[in-house]
DNA sequence: CGGACAACCTGGTTGC
DNA sequence: TGCAACCAGGTTGTCC
């Protein structure tokens, strides 16, 4: 489900709505989900602690308590994080619920149990098992054109495959992957060494506007993320390839098909004819 | 070291 | 209808 632009559409709204509240008590229903501390210190931690700030890293979400306490958020492939709608009973697999002093419910709820949460100190987050091996925010400032051109230089790898490596620049996953390189017309099966300064300045122009836009639309909805209030994404009617094999190229006067293709254990879809190295 | 691949899970869809 | 195979937004450990 995740990749940036959910994230931070999660992190947008919950921003607007949890600053402030405070947490009475936690209730585990699986202990697995549970990084950093065991489910015992886990409750006890966040019981009585109040939201102080919402961030993100990657796709990585970072919620900042009083007592500079912080509760790391991983969604991997199917987890949501949002609040439970009041006077409905609970989904199949939720695995924690925050009960808020006000009646709220925060809860996790990750079918699949990629995800996981994380607790950790405010100023300890560099070495926390979810944040130690991912780089800058593909959204950072400080993710210039140059950046990207270092991050590739000297690997061997496909450039799609170096496009869903966390450590460098984190933030992009497979969907936004294919959406950017068929935005800046780069074949996907290219070696990263392939590829000349204006094509990595043309792929870093391409990926941070899918990822604004994405944002701006709250997000991709292939099967089921929704945000946090509980409302899918409107980017999947954008998207120009993922997903639409076989489909013509939307691309200006391009006569080429939409083809899927397996690297490394995951979809690539792309044009072959506007798409090239 | 980097890169390819299997493994971790559940659920939905497809095809025989 | 039943069931097996395949697919899915991610990450990590193992092997080369």
């Amino acid at each position: 489900m995740p990749e940036l632009p959910e994230v931070e559409t999660v992190r947008r709204q919950l921003a607007g709505t949890l600053i402030g509240r405070t947490i009475e008590r936690i209730t585990l229903r699986r202990t697995d989900v549970i990084r950093g501390a065991g489910p015992r210190r886990f409750r006890e931690t966040l019981r009585g602690q109040t939201v102080e700030a919402l961030d993100r890293r990657g796709k990585a979400l970072i919620v900042r308590l009083s007592d500079g306490v912080a509760l790391l958020v991983h969604l991997g492939m199917t987890g949501r994080f949002c609040l439970a709608p009041p006077g409905v009973p609970l989904a199949e697999h939720t695995h924690m619920i925050a009960y808020l002093a006000d009646g709220g419910r925060l809860v996790f709820r990750d079918p699949r149990r990629f995800g996981h949460l994380e607790l950790t100190c405010a100023d300890a987050l560099d070495e926390t098992e979810t944040l130690r091996n991912v780089g800058i925010d593909a959204l950072a400032p400080e993710f210039t054109a140059a950046r990207l051109s270092e991050a590739l230089a000297g690997r061997t790898a496909p450039i799609k495959a170096a496009l869903l490596d966390q450590r460098r620049f984190a933030g992009v996953g497979n969907i936004y992957a294919c959406e950017a390189l068929f935005r800046a017309h780069i074949d996907p099966t290219a070696l990263c060494g392939e590829l000349d300064a204006q094509q990595v300045k043309a792929l870093h122009r391409a990926l941070r506007a899918v990822l604004r836009a994405s944002i701006a639309a709250e997000g991709t909805t292939i099967a089921d993320y929704v945000n946090g209030n509980g409302v899918p994404g409107g980017f999947q009617r954008r998207l120009r390839v993922y997903g639409r094999e076989g489909e013509a190229c939307p691309s200006r006067g391009c006569t080429g098909t939409i083809a899927r293709i397996v690297q490394s254990n995951r979809s690539t879809f792309y044009c072959p004819l506007c798409q090239r190295a």
